[in-house]
RNA sequence: GCGGAUGUGGUGGAAUUGGUAGACACGCCAGAUUUAGGUUCUGGUGCCUUCGGGCGUGGGAGUUCAAGUCUCCCCAUCCGCACCA
């Protein structure tokens, strides 16, 4: 065999040879147990960057190891593909959005190719495909008629500059992102799914699915379901005349007799009336009707206040109380409106103190006495007091009571609450999914039927920044009679709610979904970033269930396992400018210089040899210039050794920093791999594993291998960390080396133990580095391919030892080793422990007061 | 602001169930080989040290025979916050 490895040619051949014989092919066998696997699709941005490159490669050696586990797996790609990027491509270049997209596709696909990712090809899809994207239309018709789709105005973003809507993203610094002018708060009637409708499921099933216990705390948070009281306050306006009572929610109906002030939002009907009138309050309203919607900008902004003049009454005292308008009560958020504790709420706390408000404790403080809030409130639950009849009261029975009087005066009930608000589906956008509703003429709105679908998005368009083109286009919108249709698109998300679903049956033309759906899901293992942890995996599931409950699927849940991986993180470069801002400059451009201890020292751009200042490490991003193009790394080492890297340098659920010098460490491996395969082939032909006859050097690589096995199996099926796997290759490798070179042992008996590790290290790595293994595996003489291979066996019988080495600490010290029988029982251990030399002179003069042996790990002597 | 995470040598990381801190790799140092090609091989490498040992997992306290791991407080960084995908 070629003694160099050459990943160039490697790699085409192995890729050819998957090709020509269809090996990723999954067809549905109901003998055969199933795997799926799905990587969250890309957005076809352009080309892949190195994210995609970590999101697809623990993909694919998941995927890959489960085959050679036996399952039939299923691992397929498409495309995310509608979104804003294209819109705003489209303005700049003057490139239809679609032309923009497929064009991009095609490029994705060729390098998702050259990684050797093991994917069906057949089944792939883009989202902007009608032939997609028709089902979520006619789905969207069947939850009207379900009742589970309703239109209520809602506030966004709006551009008065552009006269259009922005999204949050567009929203900088509270102005527009082209125009620069205050962003302002505008109501428009949107679409909305009714997720609250599953909120109890969506919160009840977390406990069915294998995910990250973090992701499944995000998502119940924001689920949040919470017990607590809804109650009423009277209002009285400046004459005293009654108003609508003020309906407000809280969970702490104890602290009720520390409320001092009510809070509404700005556009709280009560404040719209008490600003009749009241220029400086209508200008406050003014004020607080820019800016941006996001919760994030709301609840950063100065908390600021002005009161009504109006009085609330509380419903238990009769106690007046003012009534503020807030910027930090949010109309969407409740009733709109919050009742004020601010001895017992920090934020209430705040707000009270800028504005001197009263601050009166109602709940104990740890000594039973009034807690002191002069400084901060105290939130902790406790002891009533200062609350006449139902002081003494602990929380539970306080809260019980409390419920109890307001429900007898018809001021109030308990009520469960969720922060879960619903999915509002609409987009005033181009770039995706019509919504299939028309208008009639006296204003009737209602679904396309199905012979009026699909509604196709038109192609041939001209994209400006003053909105969607979709409403400037008669011919789309325009059914005559005075019928138009619904000129407003889906959100994306909807697309990726039910994308993994399609998968299992992207050819059928007839239906959204058929039995084929039951065969796969759910997807066994789903892969994607972190920061997907609460939108998109909540509205899948969303969507799942409301498949489910169409009889389009029979699972509750889409997901069972969840894997979230890390960013892809380079250290940034630049120089100063002279306006104050920084040139920044491309790793790949720049040299570090590092001292005799290798701390890095200064960095020099190459181009000019002058220095550069060293950014720290971030996100690969373009603001920064520091990603790394993954096709420059293919070319340059081959797919096989950025896979290897990337599954390498990080577990996958951390962030991994790019290090071109550790890209080099992997190649190394493998071309160190290569040289010792060729080694072996060329020692000799091995003769027949007799374990019985192995020598000590022997059994000891035999041990290594199946230790080896053993550790692989385990980190890449269960645990998913897939550096501690390669760690262990590398270890097996290294002292396949040792033997090789210094037992130099050519016997048949040694290299048929040589033989069983170097196919081991062949096959534990195929889901890694394929092409290199797949070579390899030829190399060794077998005629069917490495895909097809069986994952190594373990023999248990290998790992079988003499002697252990156990530890002795002195308090907790380390002073000795010992080599004890493998069968030693606790008083033989102890006494060898004792004798040691370097224990005795610890112990000396001393008092033995315990001795702990922990089978198999060490001895801890505690003297005093 | 709210919710979730992370923090270990010069660097990336390992330590899976409270039990040997630093596996594996990068970098660096020394030596050998080669001087065409992204070399290869061997050895060393947490810090301090009077060479006995001492110190050491962001900082501070605590539980324990034993803490990177458990508890409390603090600091720093990252992710999400409903129209980015």
């Amino acid at each position: 065999m070629d003694a160099q490895y050459q990943p160039q040619e490697i790699e085409r051949d192995a890729q050819q040879y998957w090709e020509k014989n269809a090996c990723f092919k999954a067809v549905e066998d109901a003998s055969r147990e199933k795997y799926y696997c799905l990587s969250m699709f890309p957005y076809p941005s352009g080309k892949l960057h190195m994210g995609h490159v970590r999101n697809y490669t623990i993909g694919d050696v998941v995927s890959r190891f489960q085959r050679m586990q036996g399952k039939n797996v299923l691992q397929p790609m498409g495309w995310d593909a509608f979104g804003m990027p294209a819109e705003n491509a489209a303005i700049k270049n003057q490139v239809p959005p679609g032309e923009w997209t497929y064009q991009n596709i095609d490029y994705m696909r060729r390098q998702l190719k050259a990684l050797g990712f093991a994917y069906d090809w057949d089944r792939e899809f883009a989202t902007c495909d009608v032939d997609y994207y028709r089902w979520e239309q006619w789905f969207f018709t069947k939850l009207v008629e379900k009742g589970l789709v309703y239109k209520k105005m809602s506030t966004v973003n709006w551009d008065p500059v552009d006269q259009t809507v922005l999204a949050n993203e567009q929203v900088i610094d509270g102005c527009g992102w082209r125009s620069g002018a205050p962003v302002e708060r505008k109501e428009i009637p949107l679409w909305f799914l009714k997720i609250t409708d599953y909120a109890d499921e969506l919160l009840a099933d977390l406990d069915k699915v294998d995910w990250p216990e973090q992701v499944k705390t995000m998502q119940r948070n924001w689920i949040g379901k919470s017990r607590g009281v809804e109650l009423a306050f009277d209002v009285a306006d400046h004459e005293d005349n009654a108003l609508e009572p003020l309906r407000v929610y809280t969970t702490r109906p104890d602290t009720l007799m520390g409320v001092t002030y009510v809070a509404v939002a700005a556009g709280h009907p009560l404040a719209q009336a008490a600003a009749e009138g009241n220029p400086e309050l209508a200008a406050f309203l003014e004020e607080c009707a820019h800016g941006g919607t996001s919760e994030a900008e709301l609840a950063t902004r100065e908390k600021k206040g002005m009161a009504t003049g109006y009085q609330a009454v509380h419903p238990l005292t009769g106690r007046r109380v003012p009534v503020y308008v807030a910027n930090f009560v949010l109309m969407e958020f409740g009733t709109g409106a919050v009742m004020a504790v601010p001895a017992h709420d920090q934020r209430d706390w705040e707000f009270a103190t800028k504005y001197e408000l009263p601050i009166e404790p109602v709940i104990a403080g740890e000594n039973g006495q009034a807690p002191d809030v002069s400084q901060g409130a105290h939130d902790e639950h406790g002891t009533l007091i200062n609350s006449g009849e139902f002081n003494g009261l602990d929380f539970q029975a306080a809260f019980d009571a409390i419920a109890a009087r307001l429900a007898e005066q018809g001021h109030g009930e308990v009520k469960t609450n969720f922060r879960l608000r619903d999915w509002g589906v609409a987009r005033q956008r181009y770039w995706g999914a019509p919504i299939p509703v028309k208008y009639g003429p006296e204003g009737q709105t209602v679904p396309l039927t199905d012979d009026e679908l699909p509604v196709a998005l038109p192609l041939e368009v001209t994209v400006d920044a003053s909105g969607s083109p979709l409403k400037k286009m008669p011919e789309f919108s325009d059914l005559g009679d005075g019928w138009v249709r619904e000129t407003d698109t889906f959100d994306t998300f909807m697309e990726s709610s039910w994308y993994y679903a399609r998968f299992a049956c992207a050819d059928n033309p007839e239906a959204m979904l058929d039995e084929r759906a039951n065969y796969w899901l759910p997807v066994d293992l789903y892969i994607g970033g972190i920061e997907h942890a609460i939108l998109h995996l909540l509205y899948a599931r969303f969507f799942h269930k409301l498949m489910r409950d169409f009889g389009l699927v029979e699972s509750d849940e889409p997901f069972q396992r969840l894997l979230t991986q890390g960013m892809v993180i380079a250290e940034t470069f630049y120089r100063p400018e002279e306006n104050g801002g920084k040139e920044w400059f491309n790793p790949a451009d720049v040299t570090v210089k590092r001292d005799d201890k290798g701390r890095p020292l200064s960095a020099v751009l190459e181009e000019d040899g002058a220095p550069v200042e060293m950014g720290g490490i971030e996100k690969m991003s373009k603001s920064k210039n520091n990603g790394v193009d993954p096709q420059a790394m293919i070319d340059r080492f081959g797919a096989d050794t950025v896979r290897l890297f990337m599954m390498f340098a990080a577990p996958p659920e951390q962030s991994l920093e790019w290090s071109d010098a550790g890209v080099e460490g992997a190649h190394r491996f493998l071309k160190r791999l290569w040289r010792m395969v060729a080694e072996h082939v060329e020692a000799g032909t091995p003769g027949e594993l007799d374990v019985a006859l192995l020598n000590d050097d022997q059994r000891e690589l035999r041990r290594k291998t199946h230790e080896t096995i053993k550790k692989a199996s385990d980190d890449i099926g269960r645990r998913t960390t897939f550096n501690t796997a390669i760690a262990a290759v590398m270890e097996l490798t290294n002292a396949l080396g040792r033997f090789q070179n210094d037992s130099d042992d050519t016997s048949p008996l040694g290299l048929a133990v040589a033989r069983e590790a170097v196919e081991a290290c062949v096959l534990l790595l195929a889901p890694i580095t394929p092409h290199a293994s797949h070579a390899l595996w030829a190399e060794l003489g077998h005629d069917g391919p490495a895909i097809d291979a069986a994952w190594p066996a373990l023999d248990e019988s290998a790992l079988a030892r003499d002697t252990i080495e156990l530890v002795v600490q002195v308090n907790g010290k380390l002073r000795a080793r010992l080599d004890v029988p493998a069968d030693a029982d606790k008083a033989a251990i102890e006494a060898q422990a004792m004798a040691a030399e370097n224990v005795q002179r610890h112990v000396e003069g001393k008092t033995v007061r315990k001795v702990i042996v922990v089978p198999g790990k060490l001895v801890n002597i505690v003297v005093g």
